[in-house]
DNA sequence: ATGGCTGCTTTGAGCAGA
């Protein structure tokens, strides 16, 4: 089963990479992040087109997620509110079950400037997020979570970490959340195998900042105990990013055997 | 170097992203 996690940065502006990806890669699962349309503008034909189902909790302007599937199972439980953010207005979490798997797809917030009230907004989020997987470990054997997560876990997971340092994306305040994740029981798949060093997910549309390989690897795929012994492969594909009008964000790929 | 791009918005300057 191949699972991927893609922030497309507006679903609309980037539907004919997502087709054009879709058929080359394959996945069975794909958790999208920042779509930017409500539901009712969600694309379902052409992706029907292609064999996927999809799900979406999406929202005007800003956000929004969506789970793409060409799995046999319908999913199962599916869930949009994160407990204890339940008056969040913002579409950052969908989660379902496909067979015997929990595929929860997350858009945390981005946090602009350690200290601001966005920071803030993303600590408590982040608070309720781990109580949330917590649980879901309890209650899913195959759990896999997937997503923008908006934390470099890791200073090899930055271009320049001196001059990264202390801020957002990196701050300890952060990546302590990011490490409770793995001491909760998950595995950062992408650190199970052998990686390209300077390997990163996202990078600015500033300053030439792709081709220069100035990135952050910000995007995750985390799974269960049960999963980490079946993971085959993890992969960051950047093609998606040297296409024209590309997403800041490329897609992260797992391979779990069946 | 606090900009630098890009996407969105009752369309045009300002917000948000990371």
């Amino acid at each position: 089963m191949r699972i991927a996690t893609w922030n497309v940065n507006s679903l609309t502006v980037r539907l004919p990479h997502l087709t054009q990806w879709l058929q080359s890669a394959q996945p069975d699962l794909l958790g999208l992040q920042e779509i930017k349309l409500t539901d009712d503008k969600f694309p379902h034909e052409p992706l029907q087109q292609l064999g996927y189902h999809c799900i979406a909790h999406g929202q005007k302007t800003y956000n929004g997620v969506a789970i793409l599937s060409k799995l046999a199972e319908a999913p199962q439980d599916i869930q949009t509110r994160l407990p204890g953010m339940a008056e969040d207005p913002q579409s950052r979490l969908l989660a379902a079950t496909y067979g015997e798997v929990r595929l929860i797809n997350v858009y945390i917030p981005n946090g602009a400037e350690v200290g601001s009230d966005k920071f803030n907004y993303k600590l408590q989020w982040l608070s309720a997020f781990t109580a949330y997987i917590k649980e879901a470990l309890r209650t899913y054997p195959k759990l896999v979570v997937i997503g923008d997560f908006n934390i470099a876990p890791d200073d090899r997971d930055v271009h320049d970490p001196k001059a990264w340092e202390g801020s957002v994306l990196v701050s300890p305040q952060e990546r302590v959340y990011f490490s409770q994740l793995l001491e909760l029981g998950l595995t950062d798949s992408f650190r199970l195998f052998e990686q390209p060093v300077e390997s990163y997910s996202w990078w600015d549309y500033r300053a030439a900042a792709f081709v220069r390989n100035h990135g952050l690897r910000i995007d995750h795929i985390l799974i269960s105990p049960a999963l980490t012994e079946k993971c085959q492969s993890c992969t960051i594909d950047i093609a998606p990013r040297k296409l024209e009008r590309p997403s800041d964000h490329t897609p992260v790929i797992v391979d779990i055997h069946e």
